[in-house]
DNA sequence: GTAAGGATTGGC
DNA sequence: CCAATCCTTACT
């Protein structure tokens, strides 16, 4: 009895505009090795939106690092940071169209950095499958939730326009008044 | 305000 | 090869 499940590959084949503010709310599901699965509620993502967008790593076109924003959406995309921190991305879009949702915050902890190191994601993610992943997926509680929209964070040397976009979203808690 | 830390990238 | 840069965090 159980009527959560797993959202399929089409949820992340769209623009990530739809993406990131659809996945506030939805449950991030890690199973570890020892088969216990942990399930979050995220609360905090990003949008970063092709070659065109300064912010994206994608910016300057397909390296070994971006080649899994140009796949289908659906697929994990981990880079590591600052020599100490690994990040957790989901691609979007279709193929040839290099888009990601940053995961910045899941129920209980506040930051892209603390989430990956606590939930034991690093580069064996990399170009993980979302939809058919034995360890890590997304799952949708079906439940209302609200958000709001705000600028994105640690994006200073993208510049104008791209700093002022609101392309960060956030579960609103207390919405219901 | 700023040090820590290592991978990635681009330039030579 | 070399060095600047980086979608962060925790510390003084």
């Amino acid at each position: 009895m159980n009527n959560k499940h797993r959202v399929a590959q089409g949820f992340f084949n769209r623009d990530v505009l739809k993406v990131a503010p659809e996945l506030i709310g939805k449950t991030l599901v890690r199973k570890h090795p020892d088969g216990k699965e942990k399930r979050y509620t995220i609360t905090e993502t990003e949008a970063y939106r092709g070659e065109k967008d300064l912010a994206c790593h994608a910016k300057k076109g397909r390296t070994k690092r971006t080649e899994i924003m140009y796949h289908e959406g659906g697929c994990v995309y981990m880079y590591f940071i600052y020599g100490m921190y690994w990040m957790l991305n989901f691609v979007t879009g279709t193929k040839n169209e290099p888009q990601a949702v940053l995961i910045r915050g899941i129920e209980g902890i506040d930051g892209p950095g603390k989430l990956a190191k606590q939930l034991q994601l690093d580069r064996s993610f990399y170009g993980e499958n979302l939809s058919t992943s034995e360890r890590l997926w997304i799952e949708d509680p079906q439940t209302t939730i609200e958000y709001d929209s705000h600028t994105r964070v640690g994006i200073e040397y993208a510049g104008k326009p791209w700093t002022e976009k609101k392309w960060r979203f956030r579960l609103k808690q207390n919405s219901n008044r």
